[in-house]
DNA sequence: ATGGCGAAAACGTTTCGA
């Protein structure tokens, strides 16, 4: 099974670029985040016509996650945070989630903190699907390790330690963050320069419950679609299970 | 050290993203 995890800084502005994504993998399972759209405009007849089943959880013009599948989608869930940050469903034997969290602006911001509370209630989330075969894809917004960042000594929003830590204890309940090592993920759109000189963070990630684990192929960054026109500031992910 | 880009809402500019 083949599970993409994209953070498409807009579905509509980005389309082609899916479209492009899916023909070349055609993944069992795509998990979206900021889609920035409400449900009723999500142009869901390209996804209609390739076969996928839908679940949406979005907002007007901020945030929004999907889940797409070949499968059947059951058990799907969003009302975890009341924002478009979350939504969780049953699909294809395995329980997956498209994640979305808050990029919590600056150290020490009211937005810091609420990114903190949420990655604290995310760490509860996941312990209810220890026992199950779990992949949760999603924009995460912390850079967990020092070769994760522009620098290694970097410190700033996306590397501190309470975000770091928080993320620790979810590796620590046994969800393996499977692309370490695997490179980054997010580039900044201000200096193009960034992405030639591969200066950005590893942002985007997939945790697996040990069950998912043991059943783990392979998981990479689909780097190439930082370089399509008009490309996302994120680039793809995938993860391949055994069937 | 700062600003740089891109998208959306609602304006003719502002806010947000990370």
């Amino acid at each position: 099974m083949k599970i993409i995890s994209w953070n498409v800084n807009s579905i509509r502005a980005r389309i082609d670029s899916v479209m492009t994504v899916i023909h070349k993998f055609s993944p069992d399972v795509l998990l979206l985040q900021e889609t920035r759209v409400e449900d009723h405009a999500f142009p869901v007849e390209y996804f209609d016509d390739l076969g996928y089943n839908v679940a949406l959880k979005g907002q007007k013009g901020r945030n929004g996650v999907a889940i797409f599948s070949k499968h059947m989608l059951e058990e799907v869930r969003g009302d975890f945070c009341s924002e478009a940050r979350y939504l969780e469903a049953f699909t294809g034997g395995v329980f997956v989630a498209s994640v979305y969290v808050p990029n919590g602006q600056m150290i020490g911001a009211e937005q810091y903190y609420h990114k903190l509370d949420f990655l604290r209630d995310l760490e509860k989330k996941f312990a209810a699907f220890q026992a199950e075969v779990f992949v949760a894809g999603g924009d995460f917004n912390v850079a967990p390790h020092a070769p994760d960042a522009p620098r290694p000594d970097y410190d700033g929003i996306m590397c501190s330690e309470p975000e770091r830590s928080l993320l620790k204890n979810i590796r620590d309940a046994g969800f393996r963050d499977i692309l370490e090592q695997k490179g980054l993920t997010w580039w900044d759109y201000r200096r193009s320069s960034n992405f030639r000189q591969d200066v950005g963070f590893r942002l985007d990630h997939f945790y697996l419950s040990p069950k998912a684990c043991g059943i783990f192929k392979n998981g990479e960054v689909l780097r190439f679609a930082r370089e399509l026109p008009r490309p996302s500031d994120h680039a793809p992910i995938i993860c391949e299970l055994n069937p």
